[in-house]
DNA sequence: CGCCTTTGACCGGCGC
DNA sequence: GCGCCGGTCAAAGGCG
């Protein structure tokens, strides 16, 4: 629904279409505390050993938008969310839902712009997008992760 | 009914 | 050697 503006360079300084919504800022649908979760005895995983360490491309680009939450087209999962020191805002951190696709996203906010959004992709997809309806926001982030290309 | 969200704890690496 | 930071996982509950 809402329209992300993705800034193609760091320094967008053309910024005259801000046209907040009267979304919440907190945005928290829940707003509920569970007691549940926490306390829990991680048992030895037998993780698969002598794993060759892939490279991993990171593609970082800002976002301008009111929500954390950018529709990319593919769901993601989020798997836990911390603050960072830096950041007076938490980091949130989101996984692929498709078995086999584990790509990871990183959402954070600019610490002193917090319209600004930073979304850092960890990994390629290997699957059709299941939300066609939303804009083709991979090929947007291919065209800007040539401006933020990081290799690990 | 299924999937996703949230929280706490734990782990690993690095720094001091 | 210990401390700190960042990152990940796992279970339960809630909502669609």
């Amino acid at each position: 629904m809402e329209k992300h503006q993705v800034l193609s360079t760091i320094y967008s300084s053309s910024s005259s279409s801000s046209s907040a919504s009267a979304s919440d800022f907190n945005s928290d649908v829940h707003g509920v505390k569970k007691g549940g979760g926490g306390g829990v005895l991680r048992t030895e995983n037998g993780s698969e050993k002598g794993g060759k360490e892939i490279k991993r491309r990171r593609y970082a680009f800002e976002t301008r938008s009111e929500v954390d939450i950018l529709d990319d087209g593919y769901r993601w999962r989020k798997y836990g969310e911390k603050s960072v020191k830096n950041n007076k805002f938490p980091r949130s951190y989101y996984r692929c839902s498709y078995r086999g696709c584990n790509v990871k996203k990183q959402i954070q906010r600019h610490a002193k712009d917090e319209e600004i959004v930073v979304t850092t992709y960890e990994g390629l997809h290997s699957h059709p997008v299941e939300n066609s309806t939303t804009e083709s926001f991979e090929q947007i982030l291919l065209r800007n992760h040539h401006i933020y290309t990081l290799t690990l």
